[in-house]
DNA sequence: CCTTGCATCGCCGCGATAGA
DNA sequence: TCTATCGCGGCGATGCAAGG
């Protein structure tokens, strides 16, 4: 009879903005550890698998509606809390991915760097038979040593140009993110305003 | 109304896979 | 090799229409 199957759970309107406030404060697309902690933190019983599938689910969501409402243009969306956590969501995630790519296009280089030094100094340090080249020596391991000079510098200028590319990035970044957030809460504002008045308006006709 | 049948959604478990 | 994570299929829950 028993399947030992767990019993479903369904998230409910305040299930999903309890758990998507805990994803945007923990950010588990840095640290995927945080997936456990917010399943923790959240008062129903749900695992990390849980927490982190439900949350890709209306990530996804809200991308379908985010295209769509591009498409309608002219159609205004509904706008909630929800909305503004999970656009916010989706920006960190988009932001963990771009670091990621980052990153590997970085280890990419590094290794091509890397195995062109190794080959330089290679053929720099093998050792030659004839008489001429032995006289030579000294001059070759000073070459060496300038080449691993010229490599350190160019290592260094090369990872301060990134530095500095990443700075750069991460305050574009910053700002596009802050004006955007700005005009979803002055869109939220209206919105507010917009139904106060018609309740308002809509209370001053029943009372008439 | 109630029931039944069907479609859809989304939760869960299992096996595959990647990374340490 | 071990562990965490992911992809996918199965299946339960839910909603809705149609028929009694």
């Amino acid at each position: 009879m028993d399947s030992g199957r767990k019993k479903q759970f369904r998230f409910s309107e305040q299930d999903d903005m309890k758990m998507l406030r805990e994803v945007i404060s923990r950010n588990p697309f840095k640290d995927r550890g945080k997936w456990l902690e917010i399943s923790l933190a959240l008062p129903m019983s749900v695992d990390a698998r849980r927490v982190r599938e439900r949350t890709v689910l209306l990530m996804e969501q809200r991308r379908k509606a985010n295209s769509s409402s591009l498409k309608k243009s002219g159609v205004d969306e509904v706008y909630g809390e929800k909305e503004i956590l999970l656009d916010e969501i989706l920006d960190l995630a988009n932001d963990e991915e771009e670091k990621k790519k980052d990153d590997k296009s970085k280890a990419i280089k590094e290794e091509v760097l890397c195995k062109d030094i190794r080959k330089r100094a290679l053929d720099n340090l093998t050792p030659s038979k004839s008489d001429e080249n032995l006289k030579k020596m000294p001059k070759k391991s000073t070459s060496v040593m300038s080449f691993l000079k010229e490599k350190a510098e160019l290592e260094r200028q090369s990872k301060e140009d990134e530095l500095a590319l990443r700075r750069e990035q991460f305050n574009l970044e910053k700002e596009r993110f802050e004006i955007e957030k700005q005009e979803r809460l002055q869109k939220l504002e209206m919105e507010k305003q917009q139904s106060k008045l018609m309740f308002e308006l809509f209370s001053k006709c029943l009372n008439k």
